[in-house]
DNA sequence: CTAGGTGCAAATTTTTTGCACATGC
DNA sequence: GCATGTGCAAAAAATTTGCACCTAG
């Protein structure tokens, strides 16, 4: 039985885990949610599918943090927010950020390069590790 | 021998091989350009001084790219651009990013979060790589 | 049957680390 | 001599890959 998007029952799994938090995970972490619901599941499987997700456009990877690579399903570009403390990454609306959609030829011109994408990341402290400060 | 800053030879080296480079490099280019001129060096004690470096505040990261870390001596904070074919970074002229210093403020409003610091990347095609296509 | 997906483990790659030795003061 | 720095190689950690099997159509 699969999806009406035609993955595979794991495949579809792994998707729906990324796209149903927030936490910008890494594959190990989407491998352990998983892990009880599908006990035959392998952590390369994992990652080959994020990766399969990344081509097809349905997913991006934000960086590596603390060692180990996070992804994202939400492909709106918008700024994400990481604490330098606990590692956790949280989105920031859209909106703080570049506003002007004639940047990327500015910049282009400027650098004499194209300019297709940009990231904008905030570092900082959470509220968690701020209390614990 | 030291140097005013109180480095050791080799280490002196490495944070002058590091800022004397628009390249950004990865420790292993460091390494690889410093092997001629002092032919003992060996690749953990780049890595050991880029870390020494960090904490200083002489350096930072700017994070993994194909699979290794890169590196700036510019601490000025500035946008970055990264070439998704041939990994090459360029500085960007600050000024094309974030203007408002009040944002930090605002992002930790809206977010509940203390922001200390932030970065901006545009990635696409560097002059040499569009030339290719 | 065929093509795509997966488990498993080994391999790869980058970075870190332990420890003995070296160096500068 | 002491504290710091370094070479070397092993270890650690994350990710990728080869290959046999398995499952869906």
């Amino acid at each position: 039985m699969q999806s009406k998007r035609n993955f595979s029952v794991k495949r579809e799994a792994i998707f729906q885990t990324l796209a149903n938090t927030d936490t910008h995970p890494s594959a190990e972490w989407v491998y352990e949610q998983l892990k009880p619901e599908l006990p035959g599941l392998s952590l390369g499987t994992v990652y080959r599918n994020l990766s399969v997700f990344k081509e097809m456009g349905l997913a991006k990877s934000l960086g590596v943090v603390n060692g180990q690579e996070r992804f994202d399903a939400r492909m709106a570009p918008h700024p994400h927010f990481i604490c330098r403390k606990c590692f956790a990454i949280r989105d920031v609306p859209k909106g703080y950020g570049i506003p002007d959609s004639k940047l990327y030829d500015s910049v282009g011109m400027e650098c004499g390069v194209k300019v297709e994408n940009h990231c904008i990341t905030f570092y900082g402290l959470c509220s968690s590790c701020m209390d614990e400060e």
